[in-house]
DNA sequence: AGCTAGTTGCAAATGGTTCTCATGTGCATT
DNA sequence: AATGCACATGAGAACCATTTGCAACTAGCT
């Protein structure tokens, strides 16, 4: 609680250093989005940011979420035939494996997989800037 | 050119046996994906259909790329900030490296990173079904 | 407290893709 | 080769997530 309580404050204060202004519904915004374990989309978060400011409207959500990507705060996903996602950026890089009956995301990270990226990229001429990995499953019946 | 002859009249073929009926419009599309050495979008696919057929319309385009898709005889890729872009299925499973400048589109495969996706399902207690991977690259300055 | 450029809510616009519907046409059957 | 009809087509409207224009606010420097 208070963890997260400190965390916004941080974000906050960089958003500041950032030259955007931290309004009421920003703020709200940024408070679900830090404490969200999942990965809502738009439309969710404006469900849940209605519920701390009711004045806050879905085109401000999407500016929000826009504001905070350029900052380097949040982080977009664009899962297979669906809506954008969001979470904070504070995780260190990780990539997705989304459930394909419930939609549920769960983060993992190789470090041998990028290390291969980087190889692959490098041997065609190319340096990597960054990439997509998802693993798209169905949870194992044994 | 004789080859790619044989593979139109191949797919042809699978069109038929899938119950689905080889038109004016879907044999031209069909010349056009599989002559395509790039991964062209339903736009372009349109253009370079109407120059074989000026009456198919965009709409055709795309319901003959999901029928197609739906054979199983093309993919249909959805890259970052990008429409949907699409190649014949024929070529074994591979990945792509995305030129973020020239937006070109190049293949590879890596069964090490294949074979360590899978493990990383398995650890998660899932069976990977399907996986997207992009790479997001700039073309080395040496 | 006041100023002003950045923000907001609302509604309308966007743009890729899909759908509707009246008309056309592959192709299995004769 | 002619026929019938289920499936296809073209044109444009509908969709829907996301973006934008605009007039009314407001964060936060002074």
């Amino acid at each position: 609680m208070s963890q997260s309580k400190n965390r916004i404050v941080e974000l906050e204060g960089i958003l500041r250093d950032g030259g955007v202004r931290v309004t009421r519904q920003r703020a709200a915004i940024l408070k679900i989005l830090a404490e969200a374990e999942d990965h809502p989309d738009a439309s969710e978060l404006h469900r849940r940011a209605k519920e701390i400011d009711a004045t806050v409207s879905l085109s401000t959500v999407y500016r929000t979420l826009s504001a905070l990507e350029q900052q380097g705060v949040v982080q977009r996903h664009a899962f297979e035939n669906a809506t954008a996602r969001f979470e904070t950026a504070d995780a260190p890089h990780h990539d997705h494996l989304i459930d394909i009956e419930t939609g549920a995301v769960i983060e993992f990270r190789s470090d041998k997989i990028e290390q291969l990226q980087a190889e692959i990229a490098a041997e065609l001429g190319y340096d990597l800037v960054r990439h997509r990995l998802e693993l798209y499953c169905r949870k194992r019946k044994d």
